[in-house]
DNA sequence: TATCCTCGAGTTCC
DNA sequence: CTCGAGGATA
């Protein structure tokens, strides 16, 4: 038998180092998994948190170079991983907001014309700054009297955590400043440059260490190390371009502003420009792009500002986002792959979402097996209304197709190479049956998604309502996420079925046999434990147990309304129950809430009186008490108990504020005119509301004379 | 009826 | 983070 004298040999040699690398991935796998355990039963840790960190870098390390033998149950891949760090909350005192994005020119106009339209300037140019957008992390560094105060993350924009001893090792962040306001929260964002990010890995290497993906991942790890010694030796820079809180203002232009920074002592970017109208900005944007290879830090869009600072305050904003400035990021990148599969999830409200499994790869740092395929049109390449999506290119399996992270987090699919479709593909046959349960999937009119009917007989559906109900907005128990629902759920012994199953999990488990603290991963303390976290939330407050109820339409913030207005469980259930689908008075009553349609109506109704549905709801209330919602005091405000209707534009306060304010002073804000309204509040450009509050007989009033009234009070 | 804005739901990976 | 839908308004 003759064979070339290495090939055999290599292949060996690829073998067993596959073989070694595997072997390797399961030792740092079982240390961190048994880490985990350790934290999550309380117990002293078995490793360090840097031996932790270090073990978990190095297997993704593993995990990115190999992504064809990364275990199918690596730990990496776990959700709700528990934080190991200890960092004081700080809260901003104003929020750091995130900024709205575009992609295209186009995007670009869109934004400068909605500005002018919403200020009244008509053809009259605006001026922008236009800066890089660092890739890097945001930091909020507050000084007092010229000293450096707190330093804080982003966090979710209204807390953060507290990362000022890190912060002072920073050396673009001056300790003292000289001639600023009293107060002054300077932002901006932390970074490190590339060759300072090689010089770490290559440290990294040779210390053993597993080296970071990109200077982003390096920046955020150092910034939150809880050795303040450790991020000292970490490289890290600062770009000022913002502020928060201030006792004085620092100019009266974006410009000035950030000129005073620098003055003050902060780097701030030397690419920053004034831009006059849109023309000017995307010039340089183009400007930055093209010189982005040669900046030694990653840029990832450009953003642009209004400069006239009162121009910002009269623009204000929107819920999360300013609407005076907007981020225009560069391209995402993009990568081509298999998609080797399309599987079928079924939602809590039954709807069928496809997921293409891809032969995984890396995008943008991180390993990519899986994106959305959003739903049946976006597969088939255009949907009902015959727009087209993709060139109306269909998503086959088989198919190689460019993936991409939206807005660098959520791997899409944008394109599909036809010329490399595998001859046998087939377009995807979307299932008219639930691939959980068996019932018909149906659509409705006009409906982007497909729903599963089977309603709570579907397991899916079911374990997807129990996830939700222990979620963090809902019931959010202790020590009960969606892992271990999905243990209780399968639970021969001991399961939870529907939600009232929770509260009666203790009695249960006393009667049992096989008590869940002789059970395998669990002990005395870790059953106790969770039964004390349950017996916490046996109160609960209203809003909390509506929204807990999963029903379609009514999210958090439609169950804060709900709460508030009905202000006690007997009130909401009895108006639930008494109310019939478009008519009589508790259906006014619904409909009449601000921010309540018809469509979210005969959703809850439909709730309470669909047999199976209701059953559910009254086991639960058996077991548990439902807490009143607070009802705002402020008997003496001269609108307490009152109706208030505002129509129109408001000039001085947002439509949320004003409401808020309304609330806060005792009233109650309704979206109509009726008969039951006491107030109106109309601005300019108010319609039909302020003619009918004219016909009705109710006060109608200004904004101005609104704020006298709200300010008197 | 069209348009703007916010919320709800679903998704991935850390 | 994004899409789609609901709700408010012009």
């Amino acid at each position: 038998m003759t064979t070339s004298p290495d090939s055999p040999a290599a292949a060996g040699g690829q073998k067993r180092d596959a073989q070694q690398i595997r072997a390797a991935m399961r030792e740092l796998a079982a240390l961190i998994r048994r880490a985990n355990l350790a934290y999550h039963q309380k117990d002293a840790p078995e490793i360090s948190d840097a031996e932790y960190d270090a073990a978990k870098r190095r297997l993704l390390a593993l995990e990115e170079r190999h992504p064809d033998l990364k275990l199918p149950d690596s730990p990496t891949r776990d959700i709700g991983a528990p934080p190991r760090e200890g960092f004081a909350k700080v809260t901003h005192e104003v929020p750091m907001l995130s900024l709205g994005n575009a992609f295209a020119d186009d995007e670009v106009h869109e934004f400068d014309e909605r500005i002018r339209k919403f200020l009244g300037l008509g053809d009259k140019v605006v001026t922008y700054t236009a800066e890089p957008k660092i890739d890097g992390l945001s930091l909020s560094v507050r000084y007092e009297n010229g000293r450096m105060r707190v330093a804080a993350t982003r966090g979710d924009g209204v807390t953060g955590e507290d990362v000022t001893a890190n912060a002072r090792t920073i050396c673009d962040l001056p300790q003292t400043l000289d001639g600023a306001p009293d107060l002054l929260e300077v932002r901006g964002e932390v970074y490190m440059s590339h060759p300072d990010f090689e010089a770490l890995n290559r440290v990294q290497a040779e210390a053993g260490a597993a080296p970071f993906a990109n200077p982003r991942n390096a920046a955020a790890g150092s910034l939150r190390q809880l050795d303040p010694e450790i991020t000292r030796a970490r490289p890290l820079r600062f770009f000022a371009y913002a502020w928060g809180a201030l006792s004085a203002p620092l100019a009266d232009t974006q410009m000035g502003a950030i000129n005073r920074l620098a003055a003050l002592g902060f780097q701030t970017n030397p690419l920053t420009r004034l831009c006059r109208g849109t023309q000017e900005l995307l010039a340089h944007y183009r400007h930055i792009e093209a010189r982005r290879a040669e900046l030694d830090y990653d840029i990832d869009g450009v953003v642009y500002k209004v400069d006239d600072l009162d121009l910002q305050r009269r623009l204000g904003f929107r819920s999360t986002t300013p609407r005076w400035a907007i981020a225009h990021k560069f391209p995402a990148e993009t990568v081509w792959t298999r998609l080797e599969k399309i599987d079928i999830q079924v939602g809590r409200t039954g709807a069928l979402s496809p997921v293409a499994r891809l032969k995984p790869v890396t995008v943008g740092g991180v390993v990519v097996s899986n994106a959305t395929l959003h739903n049946e049109d976006y597969i088939r390449g255009f949907d009902s209304r015959g727009n087209v999506i993709r060139d109306g290119k269909d998503i086959r399996e088989g198919d190689w197709v460019k993936v991409y992270r939206a807005g660098d987090v959520i791997p899409k699919v944008a394109d599909v190479d036809l010329s490399r479709r595998p001859p046998d593909a087939r377009p995807f046959d979307f299932p008219t049956r639930c691939p959980e349960c068996g019932s018909d999937a149906i659509r409705e009119e006009g409906d982007a998604v497909r729903r599963c009917t089977g309603g709570m007989a579907c397991p899916a559906q079911a374990m997807e309502r129990l996830k939700h109900f222990v979620s963090r907005g809902a019931f959010d128990i202790e020590g009960l996420g969606a892992r271990q629902v999905e243990m209780f759920y399968n639970d021969a012994d001991l399961p939870i079925r529907e939600p009232a199953d929770i509260f009666t999990l203790r009695a249960r488990d006393a009667r049992n046999l096989t008590r869940l603290k002789n059970r395998d991963g669990w002990g005395e303390k870790s059953a106790e434990n969770l039964f004390r976290a349950i017996e916490e939330r046996r109160r609960i407050p209203l809003y909390r147990m509506i929204y807990a109820l999963g029903i379609r339409h009514v999210g958090e913030a439609a169950s804060k309304l709900l709460a508030s207005h009905y202000g006690s469980w007997e009130a909401f259930e009895t108006a639930m129950t008494r109310a019939q689908p478009g008519e009589g008075a508790e259906w006014e009553e619904l409909i009449n809430i601000d921010g309540v349609g018809a469509v979210m109506a005969r959703s809850l109704i439909a709730a309470f009186h669909q047999e199976n549905e209701r059953r559910l709801i009254d086991r639960l209330v058996d077991q548990i008490e439902v807490l009143d919602a607070k009802q705002p005091p402020a008997a003496d405000s001269p609108i307490a108990g009152k109706t208030l209707v505002f129509t129109g534009t408001l000039e001085r306060m947002t439509r949320a504020e004003a409401k808020a304010r309304a609330e806060a002073l005792g009233a109650r804000v309704a979206g109509s005119v009726s008969a039951r309204t006491d107030l109106v509040i109309a601005g300019p450009g108010a319609g039909s509301k302020a003619r009918k509050a004219a016909e009705l007989g109710v006060e109608v009033i200004d904004e101005d004379a609104w704020l006298a009234l709200a300010e008197g009070a």
